[in-house]
DNA sequence: GCGACAG
DNA sequence: ATCTTGTCGC
């Protein structure tokens, strides 16, 4: 079982209240290491993602080869929200499930890919910084939407980038990753730097805005999501 | 005070 | 995130 990670502290995945939460964040952000990440290194990319019932959610991990991106790992797991959802405090809501699946996964990732943001959050710690921290390992999160910053609008061709700057400081990168399309925001998370996270993204997208690690996670937390009694809405 | 606000 | 109809394009 190559997943042995450390029993976080409680606080630290399930604080009380949204104020413990953010000073959690606080004590934690120290412990963020940008570094680059060797491509050479790269064999094995875990895309995460979760998907909402209407009282539970489904938390879902597929790994990727790099170099075919086929699929050689997955796996789900269904629970209950053990936190509300409020912007900026995103991982104490998905942090725990997706920790449970990382346990379930019968390889070990290179790299992990979220759903989210890392450094360009509003205390420069998001879920991929997060996770992370928490694993030691490298992570890199990629979000579909802005959330702190500003960043002038990137070329129209795929692999065209601009900062993404927050309170002076550049904390991610939106980057084109398909000419004509929508471009997404891509920051560090834990154990690589931004130049490795881009061309990382840019490789997991041969085809769609969203990389493949993650559009495999979604679909199958979708389809896991699904094939339960109450897994829909009212 | 007001608006904005990853998933 | 999820709900939600038709529409445009490959």
């Amino acid at each position: 079982m190559p997943h042995v990670f450390p029993e976080p502290a409680r606080e630290e995945l399930r604080p009380s209240d949204p104020s413990e939460a953010r000073a959690v964040q606080d004590r934690l952000a120290p412990r963020v290491r940008t570094e680059p990440l060797d491509p050479g290194g790269v064999r094995l990319v875990a895309g995460l993602d979760v998907s909402y019932g209407a009282t539970e959610l489904v938390a879902a991990a597929a790994v990727l080869d790099a170099a075919t991106l086929e699929v050689v790992a997955q796996a789900t797991v269904r629970a209950a929200p053990s936190f509300p959802y409020v912007p900026g405090l995103l991982a104490f809501r998905e942090l725990p499930p997706l920790l449970t699946v990382l346990e379930r996964l019968d390889v070990e990732p290179d790299v992990y890919v979220c759903d989210g943001y890392g450094l360009a959050h509003p205390r420069r710690f998001g879920l991929a910084c997060h996770l992370g921290v928490l694993l030691d390992r490298p992570v890199l999160g990629v979000a579909k939407t802005a959330f702190v910053g500003r960043c002038a609008e990137p070329g129209p061709a795929r692999g065209s980038a601009a900062d993404l700057v927050d309170g002076g400081e550049v904390v991610g990168r939106c980057l084109r990753v398909q000419d004509g399309v929508k471009p997404v925001y891509v920051s560090v998370g834990h154990r690589v730097d931004l130049d490795s996270a881009c061309a990382l993204v840019l490789r997991l997208s041969p085809r769609y805005r969203i990389c493949e690690p993650i559009r495999r996670a979604d679909r199958l937390s979708r389809r896991e999501l699904a094939a339960t009694p109450d897994g829909k809405h009212p």
